[in-house]
DNA sequence: ACTGATTTGTGCGTATGTATC
DNA sequence: TGATACATACGCACAAATCAG
């Protein structure tokens, strides 16, 4: 096997070491079509039919060109229509990979996380990976206005979009304030509705602070991704109707499925 | 040496590898201030005084022991409350690296890159990189609501805060409006002043998209930054006071010196 | 920091089909 | 019919990037 590590729960896919019958019998040689406009037509509805999981990587253009039995510049000239499409990504040294379509992550005074995967036509999902009810972190508690060593309650989550991992955040919550908000979000699955429980019916994004690293290799781990591609850091701060600092949110997102997008 | 290839114009500056000669006889033994306190005053000043560059990487605990004539353990106890103070970055297993300060680029409708260098207390610089007159790019076009093969104007500019790359960006106008913005801009070395030259006296910013992806052999170089740190990747569109877009810029930032900052 | 294996990228030479003058 | 130009297709070789060890 040569399965990336990041790619070992993936469902089971074709790789190089299948075997393909030759299917150069079903190319119309001499047909009046070029023989790789077949090929990019026959493969285009492969990857549209869901062949090939979004972010997979497809078989190496040898193999290809041995499935469809014509040279390997022939199947280059398919895939590189393919790749001008949009609809894959070639990557020297690699592979191929279907490409994902890229989450336009919206970032304004009312961002929250399932509103913008909703108007982006995608169905937001999450879990929850760790609940710590008594954290102290002297900068994160100087973002939310309070003294060094207060006590915090941070949750853990994994946001999804169509069942594919997006972001890992932690948000962090003063402990005075939101004692119990681990327990409504469990109940709830949303923030959102943990915090109108605990008596926050409204809030708004007081800032947010944009940073590009590499991951470390649990967030590789978390997002799917390897550990040689970005994440995107998010650090931002909610506030209540009254201006009160409510939520500190560190969150990390998957740099090849999201784009974050400002407006105005 | 054993210098990375993007660090190659760099100035000389200490390596872990100098000699160092005892300091011990500087510091006040017995005279109610804290050896740590002593040596992390000493090198806070040094790294203020510029003694390294930042981002350079410092000598190691041990030399460090060495130099001060004081025990490893006195020596990390002064390190990590520098770290804590956010003027170092220790990395275990590589080294401790002076902190740089990141630029907060604020993003918003009126973005000018002088002006938020400015308000950060930093000096805004830069060069023209590289001028096409006669550009041709469907998607930029599109970007700009131009016919695909409209003609473009293309300046790409390096942008630097103190004297260090921060930026490299193309800036796309319509070459109809704009022929002579090139010449404008060598004249004035700033795009604001080159457009209101062409007429435009007030333009805003209709919207910026941000990802992240590591850097180009190119983009590495001339932002001096090793290929293995991602740089920030912004698309936005500029348009005049009657709505109408005047530039299309995409920006690469070295994520390790600069953060976006989005306000509301 | 080096090595070998894997994979995509590029160049050159050749042959053939197709459209145009 | 012949000449020419261009895209298509094949074969071979090596360069460049990536990754695992």
């Amino acid at each position: 096997m040569n399965t990336p590590y990041y790619a070992r729960w993936m469902p089971k896919q074709r790789t190089k070491h299948d075997v393909f019958v030759t299917e150069g019998a079903a190319l119309d040689r001499g047909a009046g079509i070029t023989l790789w406009r077949q090929i990019e037509a026959r493969l285009a509805r492969e990857i549209g039919e869901g062949a090939y999981e979004p972010g997979a990587q497809l078989p190496t253009e040898r193999d290809l060109a041995l499935r469809f039995g014509v040279n390997r510049h022939t199947m280059r000239h398919a895939l590189s229509a393919l790749a001008e499409r949009g609809m894959v990504r070639i990557e020297q040294g690699r592979g191929m990979f279907v490409q994902e379509t890229v989450l336009d992550y919206l970032i304004g005074a009312r961002t929250r996380f399932s509103e913008i995967l909703i108007t982006q036509n995608r169905r937001p999902g999450g879990r929850l990976l760790r609940v710590d009810d008594d954290r102290r972190d002297a900068r994160v508690a100087r973002e939310l206005k309070l003294p060094a060593s207060s006590p915090l309650v941070e949750l853990e989550t994994l946001g999804e979009a169509d069942g594919r991992p997006i972001s890992v955040t932690s948000h962090f919550f003063p402990k005075d304030r939101f004692a119990g908000l681990a327990d409504y979000y469990r109940r709830t699955g949303s923030i959102t509705r943990a915090l109108q429980a605990c008596g926050v019916n409204d809030y708004m994004r007081l800032f947010t602070r944009l940073a590009a690293r590499l991951p470390s290799a649990e967030e590789a781990l978390l997002l799917r991704q390897p550990r040689s591609r970005p994440v995107i850091v998010s650090e931002a701060v909610n506030v209540d109707g009254a201006g009160c600092p409510i939520e500190f949110g560190l969150a990390r997102f998957a740099s090849e499925r999201v784009r974050m997008m400002i407006q105005g």
